[in-house]
DNA sequence: GGCCGTGTTGTGACCGCTCACAATCCTCGC
DNA sequence: GCGAGGATTGTGAGCGGTCACAACACGGCC
């Protein structure tokens, strides 16, 4: 049986076709009667060409099918439409959303994106240099640690900008960067499980994208805050990964402690391990235990009991960075003012009252 | 309240820094004392440089943190190690776990990859010629129509191979091509519901990425064929797009009707959305209804009842792309055989038999 | 000692385009 | 009828690398 196929045609060596290279601005210009400066005028909409002269070679142009060599340009002029992401996932909703913002907003603009993944064992600075050596800018998302260490990397003459969890230490801005402000979010989130009657909420970790500085994991923070704030001690957080497995690892431990009664997840796929934790346990959701995800991820609301959760714009943030680094690639962009959707608490199914 | 931030280091003009431009072979041929042409000699590993001289050459290329520019590379030795990848979407598991295992296996083989996603309002052609531009080779990803228009009208002179949903009619085989036999499994997930006992199988289609010919279509081809073979007349397939709010609205119609005991569905959201609809129907699953998605995107064993479904190898599928690719942008590069997993039906809870 | 072959290095041209500048054309005003 | 000045066009150089070839060094051979 045939599981799988694939199709090729011929050998490597393409007898035919295939061969004749582009035309150049020469052919062009020798095609028109012109000289090759000539056309490149024409294909830069100069000004100062006689009306006559243009419709020649622009006849030409299209009779050679020519088009312009992007290489050639790039090294000629020295601009290279062209950004560069960095990111350790692209399969991640929050990664994948962001890339998508990113690209629609760079197409809009003309450029090219290329995308390159970062993995623990590559050599960084020089996964970096290559990068970088393409041309064109570089766009971090630090959503997590190696992504933040990336960034940290990026020598300061290429031009760069970055997604990231959380705002940078005060000090030195290191970089132009955009950010959503989870902590406020995640903090009312918490809240609002707390206003619901539960009387301590549990917390499931993401990996934080910094060191120990716990403070930088806002999400992680407001929950705390917002616990502290209400004379609730917080318990220990839990959860190690990113995944709904690592949800459902988290959730078998909280499942068997019955005074766990409302649980805040880092993400949504995290939610959905532990929803599914809950539900192995006999654990009703959200009878016995309410669970709050992050992101609102597109499943999110189709899952029974559909997902209470914070809807982050990372489409925005993907604009917004691109935005950023266009401002350093073009002296003449100002980048406008990032506008993303504010954190919004989705209210679903899969919270009620603690004494419903 | 803030919901957003950013930070930028100052105006665009960046003060200090920035500035200098990086080294070329010829100030690190200065540096050295000798030419730029055995600097060229050194960073291609070319044998007859005496040790001495490559010694001194390194130094002045640590020293100076040279690094070759790839874009006059590109120009003057006509070697382009990019790959473009057109395609409609990022973010639905499919495109997003192909395009994960074609990064993958292009950045083991020294290329960067180039995102473009394809939208109904733009020239398809020019896109084309745009990311043929670029130099390099170009990968698309036929899954819907939009892709499967875009791999016809890639001029026949551009190195390009795809992914695709089905394999090309017989005839000329237009371009070297990937696909999974997604027939066969679809067939195999039909006939295990029949095997079941359900005496029919309906199915929530996706998106055909060809016209009308039905036998492109293979999935909806492999259940059609299961069901004829068992001597059942095919109810008319629903389904109108790619997610959950589209299986949703199918799985609504479907739910009214108490003939339906048993639905295939064309991808896991789909599924999704079936799930739903049937739980807002009252319909159990597996007690009343049975249900099959396609794919086995990573949520799915996660969701309650866990999907059975038609796991389905992306990320092998965008690995053989970028071999059949790179096959025709390399002459002495000779493919090896696509190597991905077949399809495989994993059962878990969304099915039953039809008398438990 | 002169010749040859190999190892090593340097020079020129070129990839396809842009920039800066010079050369030519035209039109106008006096 | 002629010079000024703008419009139009062409030439040379260079972006940062590669390739092809020439030039030079060295050792072994007769």
């Amino acid at each position: 049986m045939v599981v799988t196929g694939h199709t090729s045609s011929g050998g490597p060596a393409d007898p035919q076709g295939s061969q004749q290279k582009p035309a150049s601005i020469r052919d062009v210009a020798q095609a028109a009667g012109v000289s090759y400066q000539t056309v490149s005028r024409v294909i830069n909409d100069h000004p100062n060409v006689k009306e006559e002269t243009r419709r020649r070679v622009e006849e030409a142009i299209e009779a050679l099918g020519f088009r312009r060599n992007a290489t050639a340009f790039a090294l000629a002029s020295g601009v290279t439409k062209t950004v560069t992401v960095l990111t350790s996932n692209t399969v991640l909703y929050g990664y994948a959303a962001t890339l998508q913002g990113l690209e629609e907003a760079a197409r809009a603009a003309g450029y090219s994106v290329g995308v390159r993944v970062l993995t623990p064992e590559d050599d960084l600075d020089r996964t970096i240099a290559t990068a970088a050596a393409a041309g064109g800018g570089l766009v971090v998302i630090g959503f997590d640690r190696l992504g933040a260490a990336a960034l940290d990397r990026v020598p300061s003459n290429v031009p760069c900008a970055a997604a990231v969890e959380a705002p940078p230490p005060g000090r030195t801005p290191p970089r132009p960067a955009v950010w959503v402000d989870d902590r406020t979010a995640s903090r009312a989130a918490t809240e609002y499980l707390l206003d619901l009657g539960h009387e301590t909420v549990h917390y499931v970790a993401i990996p934080a994208s910094t060191g120990s500085r716990r403070s930088a994991a806002p999400r992680a923070e407001g929950w705390r805050q917002a616990l502290v704030a209400a004379g609730v001690t917080p318990p220990p957080p839990t959860g190690k990964g990113w995944d709904a497995q690592a949800g459902y690892d988290a959730g078998r431990k909280l499942a068997r402690d019955p005074g766990v009664t409302a649980i805040l997840c880092g993400n949504d796929d995290l939610a959905l391990g532990v929803l599914r934790a809950l539900h192995h346990a006999g654990r009703s959701v959200p009878g016995d235990v309410s669970v709050i995800g992050f992101d609102d991820a597109p499943h999110s609301q189709f899952i029974t009991p559909a997902l209470t959760t914070v809807r982050l714009d990372f489409q925005g943030l993907g604009r917004s960075a691109f935005g950023l680094l266009r401002g350093q690639l073009e002296s003449d962009f100002q980048p406008p003012e990032p506008t993303l959707a504010g954190p919004e608490l989705v209210r679903r199914e899969s919270t009620g009252s603690r004494d419903a």
